[in-house]
DNA sequence: TCCCTGGGTTGAAATGTTTCAATTGCTGGT
DNA sequence: ACCAGCAATTGAAACATTTCAACCCAGGGA
């Protein structure tokens, strides 16, 4: 009855190795043949380089035989024109970059096609890079696409200093935060009120009657965090209850599910009562917090409310579907791209912007009533 | 009581647009001011472009007091290296290209982590590009890398004929096909079996006795679609059964939640009674259907057991838990990382390679047996 | 016949690096 | 006093393109 298919271990059948095509003889591999440049071309269509150039540039100012003739010679000897040489006199690049904390979070990658499809239609190309929440990998990478002489970055900062985008941008890279406020607008800015958001998750578990609400937060590092969890604050206040009786927090050294599967633990680890709710910082956190009381065997609402936060795809449909702060996700990563194009299109009018999205609280059925609700 | 705390729309509050601090008097930027080259450096410092050069290359053959000078007059002017040049006098790039069918699937940013932590190895930039299943973009995308002279390419292809990365190969690029074998092996590939892992499906279902099964299928010009769907016949035909009698397939245009939705209306709108089972391309049509089937008041298992494939990361928490087919995701980017890296040495003595990995059914609670069992 | 016009093409400069042969300036040995 | 040997630095070529002033040539008007 039970299937028992299943391999012990995945392991690769044995790998089979066979004579490689590199060999063959229209192979220009390993050969030591230079690769072809538009002298080639140019001489084989026996015109100067200047006019293949032209063909490639601006084909119709160059006369119908020639055009056919040097593409024909293109095409045969399958010409492929240098990025860099034509970057280094051009001196701008047509790709973007994009530095996300986190690709393994949902949030991001359904951020991206609105980016991808402003940026797209001016034919520039995203180049995805993924910090892992590391200050050194995010430091790399920057300085990997300023070398590269992109007009603009898109970047959620892994760290809490921007002083290196600041510089970054002043010496003339165009530069948007994404998901996170300009510091004083020395930046443009696309952001969803954080704020408000941890406020939301607030008041709608207070307003169910918690009184003991374990946070799992990120590292104070994280703009993002220090955010919401002020919002959290401000709903406990607003209720006229003392943050520091409500509220236990666990600081998690990655916010996705392994984090929040291990953040847990040690929540449930401490001193005194439990918490009777959880607020998640993302739903990746939320996700692993699940993971983790279903092995407990503790029922959810029942035992413990949980809320997350982005509403990501797969949030609905959870067991139990999750209760989350949604982010208009599609319409942030599309502002983003919109205000990048402006600012790097660097016009001396130009005014640093920040736009600000605004949160919605979407209840599911992860969060509900406390069992027996502790008095205020 | 229910929480109204929603705003209409998430719209923007009132941008608030603030003077750029671009027209400060150190910036950079909109003055025409050429950007800095080494001979600016070289001028600042006293020394010659070339000792510049060996500055930022080879520190260890300046002396001492130079070396300190060069580096202050990097430091004071803000200095860049300029890439493209580089590049062009090098060659090579450093960055090498990934290009997924859809990076909004969990599934391909699973399998990044793995090759990223092998190429950074190699101090290796990642640059990740999302087709969207688009043969046109993912065109568009190769030409970008190629004419960047990126030593190599990671690609899942979005259409079924690879003649066009044969001939990138051809012309020096080292290729690997990433979940997808290697057409007679004319390029190196990394797979899962995906016939296998279309029979384990086909075996978990049969055997539970299910003798009508949906199968929402993505469109045959990708190859996984073609492979799974075999092994889900073989199965059926194994069992002794006719596929056809078995098996109500549907082709979803897009694979994704939404295609998945869309997908089961459908296949349940289809002549003939309505299959017990579901088989799903990947865990995001699954996500799909079971939004579907929940809005539907159809009960999973009871009424409509759920498969599905790449066993992601929020698989085993989906309400219900999902069976799927697992996949060694980490070990499948790292090893093609790994032929990558060997395939773009372009040694005349490599030899392509095929690595293929077994998949693993992990059965959950979205698969039982059928209410009442039609006979076979 | 001569000059002008203008489309088409050319040749060379310019882009910012790296590399390498040549040069400089020392030190120490004879 | 001379030279060998060595470390440090220099200058120029090379990389593959774009751009632009100059050039060529055919045709048309005077």
């Amino acid at each position: 009855m039970t299937e028992t298919d299943k391999t012990a271990e995945a392991s690769p059948s044995r790998p089979r190795p066979r004579r490689s095509a590199k060999l063959d003889a229209e192979d220009t591999r390993a050969q030591g043949r230079r690769r072809l440049s538009m002298v080639d071309v140019a001489a084989h269509a026996g015109v100067s380089v200047g006019t293949v150039s032209n063909v490639l540039n601006r084909p119709e100012i160059v006369a119908r035989p020639t055009l056919l003739r040097v593409k024909a010679a293109i095409e045969t000897l399958g010409f492929v024109p240098s990025a860099p040489a034509r970057q280094l006199r051009a001196g701008a690049s047509r790709s973007v970059g994009v530095v996300v904390r986190d690709i393994g979070n949902p949030f991001f990658t359904e951020v991206l096609p609105g980016i991808e499809s402003r940026l797209s239609e001016e034919q520039l190309l995203l180049v995805v890079c993924s910090s892992n929440d590391s200050p050194e990998k995010e430091a790399h990478y920057l300085q990997t696409l300023e070398q590269h002489r992109v007009p603009g970055i898109l970047i959620t900062p892994a760290g809490d200093d921007i002083g290196h985008l600041v510089d970054l941008h002043r010496r003339g890279v165009g530069v948007v935060l994404l998901d996170r406020p300009g510091a004083d607008s020395q930046l443009c800015a696309v952001a969803v009120d954080n704020v408000r958001g941890g406020e939301l998750a607030g008041n709608h578990l207070l307003s169910l009657g918690h009184r003991r609400i374990g946070f799992l937060n990120g590292p104070p590092a994280i703009r993002q965090c220090r955010d919401r969890r002020e919002g959290l604050l401000r709903a406990v206040r607003n209720a006229g209850l003392a943050p520091d009786e409500v509220v236990t927090e666990v600081t998690l050294p990655v916010l996705n599910a392994a984090g929040g599967e291990a953040g847990l633990d040690e929540l449930l680890a401490m001193a005194g009562p439990p918490p009777t709710a959880l607020f998640c910082m993302n739903d990746m956190v939320a996700l692993g917090a699940l993971r983790n009381l279903e092995q407990r065997g503790m029922a959810v609402p029942g035992e413990m409310a949980v809320v997350g936060y982005d509403d990501v795809e797969f949030a609905a449909l959870l067991s139990p579907s999750l209760t989350s702060i949604r982010q208009p996700k599609q319409q942030l990563g599309r502002a983003a791209a919109e205000l990048l194009l402006t600012d790097a299109r660097g016009d001396a009018g130009h005014w640093h912007q920040e736009i600000v999205f605004q949160p919605e609280l979407v209840v599911r059925a992860s969060s509900s009533a406390p069992a027996r609700p502790s008095a205020g």
